[in-house]
DNA sequence: CCCCAGGAGACTC
DNA sequence: GAGTCTCATGGG
């Protein structure tokens, strides 16, 4: 077990808010999550995650690395607050939320999973993935599947995917597929393109359009200047500032307000809409 | 029976 | 180029 600072980051709210597909809540309050070369075990107290892992090689950077810990979040938090004090009650209610350092792999074909479809059936196909073509970790005397390394996906054909229960996106992850077998280094070239570029880099994969490829780049690349615009962000924007309009343009709307960081705010929002809204709602019913 | 789910591509006009 | 339909599948 090691103890490792997060200050104010809340541990149950950045792991359950669906950014992350490969989490589960164990009875005692802690979490296991699954990343790409371990299994964690991740428990909060105070200001401290105590963790517990199948493998402790670089342990401790490896969560700072993954729930972003050596980031200021509150630096930014208070510059957009500057610049949108309309916005700052959201923002204050996502102050303790992190945007988790996810695998690039796992994320190009957990967001194409993700389209049209709900939490709960894409953590089930992203599971079966695993459990077919993944490697086992044994830990605290259970079985665990990690994601897929590239050179087990590479060989996988459209009958291989069926088996994932994805329907009809099973033809757009043979296009990931076929995507990676001419890009193996596509973390790296990403890694040097500007984010536009990224975007429509990962857009030539059928099935990947701007919503998927923004969620890519953002929780497995960190950029914080993307556009994960989906319903929920939709909603929000329509009821919040009373903005109704396309995609297109509630891209525009936001990143005039947002800047850099829209990618963080739209992710905020969904936040916000998803896993915040109805929780202040029902505390104010039962005071 | 309906509707919806962290959408995107094909098609129509 | 902007609307509209359709794509599997499971849950409410």
């Amino acid at each position: 077990m090691i103890k490792v600072f997060c200050g104010d980051m809340n541990l149950s709210e950045t792991l359950l808010s669906g950014q992350c597909f490969r989490v589960c809540e164990l009875e005692n309050g802690s979490f296991d999550v699954i990343l790409s070369d371990r299994v964690i075990n991740v428990f909060q107290n105070g200001n401290y995650l105590l963790v517990d892992s199948n493998n402790y090689d670089d342990l401790e950077n490896v969560v700072i690395n993954y729930f972003d810990l050596n980031r200021n979040y509150s630096e930014i938090i208070d510059n957009l607050k500057l610049n949108n004090p309309d916005f700052s009650d959201v923002l204050d209610n996502c102050s303790s939320y992190r945007i988790l350092r996810q695998d690039p792999l796992e994320m190009l074909f957990s967001y194409i999973i993700s389209q049209n479809n709900n939490v709960k059936r894409i953590m089930g196909s992203i599971e079966l993935f695993c459990k077919l073509y993944g490697n086992v970790v044994n830990f605290r005397d259970k079985e665990y599947y990690l994601f897929p390394t590239y050179d087990r996906i590479i060989g996988l054909e459209l009958k291989d995917l069926q088996l994932l229960k994805t329907g009809f996106r099973d033809k757009y992850i043979l296009s990931a597929i076929e995507f990676l077998n001419c890009n193996k280094d596509f973390v790296v070239v990403i890694n040097n393109m500007s984010t536009s570029d990224a975007l429509n880099y990962l857009m030539q994969i059928k099935g990947v359009g701007m919503k998927v490829a923004s969620c890519i780049l953002l929780f497995g690349f960190a950029r914080f200047d993307v556009f994960p615009i989906d319903t929920w962000v939709i909603k929000f924007v329509k009821n919040f500032y009373g903005f109704d309009g396309n995609v297109l343009q509630i891209k525009v709307f936001l990143e005039k307000k947002f800047d850099k960081n829209v990618g963080l705010c739209i992710q905020y929002m969904f936040h916000y809409n998803r896993n915040i809204k109805e929780h202040i709602l029902l505390d104010n019913l039962s005071k």
